[in-house]
DNA sequence: GTGGTCTAGACCACG
DNA sequence: GTGGTCTAGACCACT
């Protein structure tokens, strides 16, 4: 249901909270859903339930889910995570872009760049 | 010559890193052409000298400068930094897109979002 | 005759509590009405019983309830319990009023901060 | 410079952001200035360090401080977070109100609550 | 059983 | 020295 990776440099804790995002934005956890208990997670990845803990905590504070002592942690409705997600993407790439624009990249390289990577598009 | 931010997240070293290769990309430094010493450029920015010390080893081992014992550290020739930062941020933006498609984003937002940012080239 | 909501983060058995004062404090559960039994209480909410006998036992021990053995709980007489509430409330009010002070809140901030929430007694 | 409640019922972290809070909302932490170390506040607390950065950690994702590593954390500028708080307050006077309407609370008595608590401000 | 807080102690990255 | 992450283990409140 999750897959850590021991060798990427990004926290655990944050591969946690990426990877639950996603099983939300495609729906694999719907509204109001139950996510995993914090240490039936933490048992299922070998890692801390204070690292997953933190991850909630995250998710929590930013709307994603919500949390009842006792109960657990399930997910928020209509939180429109995946167009929030998909709008930081967004402005990410537009950042990106804008570096490589400082960096004097032509007309002509700035077409090709984005020629080259909308081919990914259909892969 | 160069700017910090002292609000920026990110590490020191970084930003004189990200500042030194964008100066030398745009041809402000040019091939040969000496860096400021170790201590000239700590005193100017009122940074710790390991910082830039650092920020000139990461540069050094690289291979986009060069050091000469004694005299300096100097703009190497032929680096082709500035093709191979622009690879890197098509390498991200890459993988910006793929994580899109993880999140379900179908063709239509995909392009939606391509012509989005397209627009920024000719801002 | 009462509500539970799921997303609230308050324990359950803290909105029942309240519910069930509400209930008492407007006179629908009148002096020496019974109340409902634990179990069907519980089953109506679908709740643990537990939870119904903590709430239960808070009502009892704070003497707005009163409980017959093998007949039920009841409401108890001259409780006064809406005169209470609204007390409570006005303490709470209280501490706000102070906190504000204590961050610094001007004279003219605290006239307009009581203007502001008065306009609401005549909603 | 900030003092803890053994006795209050609230978490300790929440008290040490509470506390930061209104030093900042009341200008006795200005703008850029340097909060005191996650290790220095803990011992002046006598409190786990991981108490105090769970503390900051909210701070910070609420963007009243900044964090910048091997530097320290420091007050962010333009939060405007006395205004926020001020609100806050005050939103929260407005529930209570709201509460006491729905517990039947006649014109009169409103307003007989909202004088005796607007003499605090003249305390 | 659930979530949440706290302590103790370790390790890493940064300056 | 600074912040940040992680583990281990304990305790509390709630269901």
């Amino acid at each position: 249901m999750l897959q850590l990776d021991r060798h990427d440099p990004r926290p655990v804790y944050e591969q946690v909270v990426d990877g639950l995002e996603q099983l939300i934005a495609r729906g694999i956890l719907a509204e109001d859903a139950q996510l995993p208990s914090v240490r039936q997670l933490a048992m299922e990845l070998s890692i801390n339930p204070n690292t997953v803990q933190k991850a909630y905590a995250d998710l929590l504070n930013r709307g994603i889910i919500y949390s009842v002592k006792g109960r657990g942690n399930f997910v928020s409705g209509g939180s429109g995570i995946r167009e929030t997600l998909l709008r930081n993407i967004r402005d990410e790439m537009l950042a990106l872009l804008r570096q490589a624009k400082s960096l004097g990249a032509t007309g002509d390289e700035l077409e090709e760049l984005m020629h080259s990577i909308s081919e990914v598009i259909h892969e």
